[in-house]
DNA sequence: TGGCCTCCTACCCT
DNA sequence: AAGGGTAGGAGGC
């Protein structure tokens, strides 16, 4: 049965789902160009959402709802300006940051409206595993089969099936290593299932609840004791599920921004080593305050090749990249 | 010695 | 063919 049409009034200044689902935050939204309008379509709060851009406001549905027969309207956009962290005012910040680094105020003519997501941790926790020496296309696909493998239906929508994403216990039944290794999951097979095991073992939902009440610094430190997680991943967690929005994940893409135009002097070392990865940190917080990450957040989806393309002429690159 | 830092390599796959 | 990182281990101080 088609689910009724909501309306949630938000600015295309204020949220760009362009940029927000598709920026390497998350990887259960697709875009869906088959019909006369651009639909957005996705998993969170074991829903199904589909979700289309106007100018004033997100135009949605909620498929898979069945304790909330009823429509409930409050209670749904509730959940989006939760997930979308709509409490945010993000124009503010945006001139803030605009002020505190030209760089930034260049990237932030084409990157308006991009928000940090606030996504379930445990479904984060194994798609930034999974994200290790890896492509968003190839992270979606993995994590769309570890939903289908070890996730619960959802409902089935134009003969496509959703599933959520699996909960720890599901990710810690027989043979799971196995049976990734056999999906090409590679070496991200064996740190899914220790990972899941761990958490497990030291209290399942008890220890992420427990993860959730810490601080910054405390939280990444114990997200380290997973297998398969270092230190951009953890602050990849901190930042998208914790709320901690002064992590700064440092991957190759933000080395290479931070020494090219703030910190020269790191110039080229072979390996991030976990102080000089704290010192970028540690710049980008003195740059933009505690909403560091956030800010970073903007200068990465400068950075991404699928996002170059659309530059208009006039617009340089924020920063150029090496000639190949 | 322990502790801390740095560097190296393997790892799956497309 | 090199990449949106981590683990594990070696070597230096």
């Amino acid at each position: 049965m088609a689910s009724k049409w909501y309306n949630l009034a938000v600015k295309k200044t204020d949220l760009q789902l362009l940029g927000t689902l598709n920026g390497g935050q998350s990887f259960r939204w697709k875009l869906d160009n088959s019909g006369n309008k651009e639909q957005w379509i996705g998993i969170f709060d074991h829903k199904l959402w589909i979700l289309e851009q106007e100018n004033d406001a997100i135009k949605y549905q909620v498929y898979g709802d069945e304790e909330n027969v009823n429509e409930n309207e409050k209670e749904y956009s509730k959940l989006l300006k939760n997930y979308f962290n709509l409490d945010i005012n993000l124009q503010e910040y945006y001139k803030q940051w605009s002020d505190a680094d030209p760089y930034f105020k260049k990237a932030s003519k084409q990157f308006y409206g991009i928000r940090i997501l606030k996504q379930d941790i445990t479904e984060n926790i194994f798609s930034f595993i999974c994200s290790s020496n890896n492509n968003i296309s190839r992270i979606t696909s993995m994590i769309e089969k570890l939903a289908t493998f070890y996730g619960n239906k959802i409902c089935t929508l134009n003969d496509t099936t959703y599933y959520s994403f699996p909960t720890i216990n599901n990710l810690c039944v027989e043979n799971v290593e196995k049976k990734l290794s056999e999906n090409g999951f590679g070496y991200r097979a064996k740190y899914i299932s220790k990972t899941a095991k761990f958490i497990n073992e030291n209290g399942g939902d008890l220890w992420l609840e427990k993860l959730k009440e810490m601080k910054y610094m405390d939280a990444r430190k114990n997200l380290m004791n997973l297998s398969g997680v270092g230190p951009k991943v953890a602050d990849c967690i901190c930042l998208m599920s914790l709320g901690h929005l002064e992590a700064v994940p440092v991957d190759t893409h933000v080395y290479q921004i931070a020494t090219r135009l703030y910190l020269p002097k790191l110039g080229n070392k072979k390996t991030v080593t976990e102080k000089v990865y704290q010192e970028i940190g540690e710049c980008f917080r003195n740059m933009y305050g505690p909403l560091a990450g956030w800010a970073h957040t903007i200068l990465f989806c400068a950075d991404l090749k699928k996002f170059q393309q659309n530059q208009d002429e006039n617009s340089e690159p924020i920063t150029k990249r090496k000639k190949k």
